[in-house]
DNA sequence: GTCTATAAATAGATAGAC
DNA sequence: GTCTATCTATTTATAGAC
């Protein structure tokens, strides 16, 4: 780990990657604090408890998932092409964490949508994500009679379901069967 | 908890219980043995270790899941009446359950897809279920060039995506509007 | 085959020195 | 604000009596 980062980012940094590759409730304070080679009351010193630690993990996702998007999708102007690229960055960020999944997605499955603040949370970020996909697909040329917020909103459903598929099944085929879809669909 | 059941019949039914609405990973041994009213040595003596259970677990689900859809369609013909009894079966069962999500896509989400057993009975299930909507869509009326298989792929994701939607909306909206999406495309 | 008692490890969290 | 030492509860699992 870098050592030059701050005690407080450094736990961030470690316990984000444990939480999204282990899972949050397979993570233990005790592995965060050896892997970030920091003390215990330093951890309690910056985080309360785990589940502030959970909060400000979601927090940490949340930005870099969209500052990680915008920078992807830089200098497309074409809605199908923005659209497409969407699916292709989940499929990327597929790839690059070995099929983790959507660690929003993960987080309810392990701890519940009961817990209100979590929830909170993940409802916005996929409220959010929803609703960037839907303004995408008000950019499109209005062809016939198709009800373009229906459209989006179960293409939305479609990637949701084929992310999930592919963290299963631990290959892209489910993604890239999307695209398909949504390329056919929508030329 | 019915003491009529044997001791065996009655820990999986527990144990299925809470794995279901509270998860696998934040279900301990002792809530099970307590709540199924036996002893620890008795829980040992029928599943060798907790992971055990959750396969015995697991292939609970998957007879039920199949015996449970079949009741739930019988007398039903129309091939697209069965499909829209799909999306209304997974609607049952969220309402039933309280929203607490598809069973199988928790148990990965809690243990990861690394886990060999887990991760061919979970994708197993999924492609049978696939596999079963696609019976459904092959009997369709053959209007137009439509490519019923990846119609049929493409609406298992959308399915699929919509029942972790509402995990964590926590009412049935997506599951509704996949349902309109379906009758409207099929019309 | 069901029971009690207990082991060995780990969980999340706190107190207080420096 | 970082550290060590420690607390209490709980985890999965085993041994052995009945």
């Amino acid at each position: 780990m870098q050592k030059k980062l701050k005690v407080k980012d450094r736990i961030l940094l470690v316990a984000a990657e444990l939480f999204s590759r282990q899972g949050y409730t397979q993570t233990g304070i005790n592995q965060i604090i050896a892997e970030a080679d920091i003390a215990i009351g330093s951890l309690y010193n910056h985080f309360p408890s785990k589940n502030d630690l959970l909060l400000a993990y979601l927090q940490k996702l949340e930005n870099e998932w969209f500052e990680g998007f915008d920078k992807f999708i830089q200098g497309i102007d074409n809605p199908k092409e923005k659209i497409l690229k969407y699916v292709d960055f989940r499929i990327a960020h597929q790839l690059k964490t070995d099929y983790c999944g959507c660690p929003f997605i993960k987080i309810i499955a392990q701890v519940g949508a009961r817990e209100e603040k979590v929830q909170q949370m993940v409802e916005g970020h996929k409220n959010k994500q929803k609703a960037m996909l839907y303004s995408f697909f008000k950019q499109l040329p209005n062809e016939g009679n198709l009800d373009r917020k229906m459209l989006s909103d179960n293409c939305f459903m479609m990637v949701e379901g084929a992310v999930v598929s592919t963290t299963i099944a631990r290959n892209t085929q489910a993604l890239e069967n999307v695209k398909k879809f949504i390329r056919k669909t929508l030329s």
